[in-house]
DNA sequence: CGCATGCTTGACTTTGATCAATAGCGGTGG
DNA sequence: CCACCGCTATTGATCAAAGTCAAGCATGCG
C-alpha cells in the first residue's frame, strides 16, 4: 500500500499529463481555483470534473458552433482559441497555459464562438456547466468564483483590444513575452527562460501581425540584447529594457 | 386616482428618464433580463435596485480603480467604457446603449478596470453585486443570466479584437455602424436613421484610428452613396453594400 | 465678438504589408 | 546514406494604408 501509493506521487511528480488527478492534490489549484473553497467543497468540485485522455498536437478540444455543454481547465501543455471572422478568416483570440480556463464564451448561446486547438500534447479537466451551475448555488463561494474567472477573462480581453488598438508592432511582441514570462512564473517556472509553444504564425495572427513582421521584431529585438530567440526558445536577458519597450518607452 | 395613474403612464411614454419605473414595466426588459424569469422573480431583483438621478454629459457612472460594488444597466442615454493603458493614454473600450450592462469588468479584483462615463443625458439601474450574487442562490436563472451577460460580453470583446487585428479602417468603420445599427432597431428604433451618440475622437479611439482618418472614411463612405452623415446623424442609404464593406467585400 | 472645440481636408511620412527569394529542419523513400 | 519534399522561419526590396503635421471651417458659448 505504501509502496503503491509512492509510485503514484512519484508519476504525478514526473509526469504533467498524469490522470490520477484531483483538485486537492494538484499543483495549479492555486491559480484555477478560489483560495477560499473549504476541503470538503474542492471535492465536491473535483467529483464533477472529468479527465480524459491527454491532447495531442492540432487536435480540438471543441469547436466554434458546437453544441456548448463544458469550460476546460488546462493542466498541463498549451491550447489555442480562435474564431472564424466574418469573411472566413481566422483569429487568434487567446493561448491558454496550465491553470488557464477556456470555454466561457460558449455560454451567451449554448454554442462556443471559437474553437480550441491543442499547441503541444496537453491534458485538460472537463468541467461540466450544469453541474458546476448546480454545485454554485450550493457553494456561493464557486458562484464567485465563476463570476470571477469571467471577469478576468473581459479585462484581459479589453487589454487585448488595448494593444491592438494602440501599440507598435514591437510594442505587442514585448508585450506578449512579458505575459507569457509572468504566466510562466506564477507556476514556479522561470520568467526568464521558457519555450513558445506556439508558432510565428499563431503570434502573428493573434496580434494582427504579418509572420514577416514578428520575425523581424524577434530579430531586431536580439539585436538590441533584449531577449536571445533560438528557434521556439526565448531568453529574456534585460527584463527591465523589455518593460519599457511594451510600454512604448522603448525609443523615447 | 385613475389621473393621477394616467399622467403617470403619460410621464412614463414622454421621458425615458423617468424614474419611476420597475423591471416589470421596463420597455427594455426583454433586452436586459431573461425571458424565462417569473413575475415574482423579476419583482425580487427590481427589489434590489436602485435608481438615482441621471448623468449628464460628461458624467462619470464610476472610475477606473474605483472599489466595486454594482453593475448598472442603462436605462436611456448612452455611455463610454474606457481604460487607462500602461503609457497613461486612454482606450475606448466600449459604447453602451439602453438595455446593455456595463461594470462587469469590476468582478475580477473588486476593483473596476474601466471608467465609464455618459456621451449624453443617460439613467441608469444600479444593480448591488453581493445582493444579486444572493439573490442568483436562490433563482438559478438569474444566475444563468449574469453567466450569459458576461459571456456575451466576453464574445464582444473577441470580435473587437478580430476587428482591430484584420479589418481595414473602412470595414471598422462600416462594423461599428452596423453594430449601433442592430442595436438599434432591438430596440425597435430606426436601423437607418440614428444619431451618433460619440464624437470622432471616440469612434476613433474605440476602432484604433486617427481622427482624421474616421473624418475620411466618413465621406468616402458618404461619396459612395452608402451612408449620409450630418454631424452625428447618420442616415444608412445602401445597408447591403455597407455589409459587403465590414465584410472586406468592399473593393473585390 | 472672439475664442475654444470639434470636424474636415490636404500634403507628406512612416510603419508594417506584400511579394519574392532563400535557408534550415524533419521526415520519407530509393 | 543522401536526395527530395513540405513546412516554418528569416531576410530583402518595394508598396500602400493610415498616421502626422498643418491649415481652415463650422459651431457654440461666455
Amino acid at each position: 500500500m505504501t509502496v503503491n501509493q509512492n509510485i503514484v506521487k512519484t508519476q504525478d511528480a514526473n509526469c504533467p499529463h498524469d490522470k490520477r488527478v484531483s483538485c486537492g492534490n494538484c499543483r495549479l489549484n492555486t491559480i484555477c481555483l478560489p483560495i477560499s473553497l473549504h476541503i470538503e467543497d474542492i471535492d465536491r468540485l473535483n467529483g464533477i470534473i472529468q479527465r480524459g485522455k491527454p491532447l495531442q498536437k492540432g487536435d480540438y478540444l471543441y469547436r466554434a458552433n458546437d453544441h456548448f455543454h463544458s469550460v476546460y481547465a488546462i493542466r498541463s501543455g498549451a491550447v489555442k482559441a480562435l474564431t472564424l471572422s466574418d469573411n472566413g478568416e481566422e483569429q487568434v483570440t487567446g493561448f491558454y497555459l496550465p491553470g488557464e480556463v477556456v470555454g466561457m464564451d460558449g455560454i451567451a448561446d449554448n454554442r462556443y464562438t471559437n474553437s480550441v486547438i491543442a499547441l503541444e500534447t496537453a491534458s485538460v479537466c472537463e468541467i461540466p456547466f450544469n453541474r458546476m451551475e448546480e454545485l454554485s448555488l450550493q457553494i456561493p463561494n464557486l458562484q464567485r468564483h465563476f463570476f470571477q474567472l469571467m471577469s478576468r477573462e473581459i479585462t484581459q480581453d479589453q487589454q487585448i483590444i488595448t494593444l491592438l488598438s494602440k501599440s507598435s508592432a514591437e510594442e505587442r511582441i514585448a508585450a506578449l513575452l512579458l505575459s507569457i514570462s509572468s504566466r510562466n512564473s506564477r507556476r514556479q517556472l522561470s520568467a526568464n527562460a521558457f519555450r513558445l509553444p506556439m508558432s510565428r504564425t499563431d503570434i502573428g495572427n493573434y496580434l494582427g501581425l504579418t509572420i514577416e513582421t514578428v520575425s523581424r521584431i524577434f530579430t531586431r529585438l536580439q539585436k538590441q540584447n533584449v531577449i536571445s530567440v533560438d528557434k521556439k526558445e526565448v531568453l529574456i536577458t534585460d527584463m527591465e529594457l523589455l518593460r519599457n519597450i511594451a510600454n512604448g518607452d522603448g525609443h523615447c
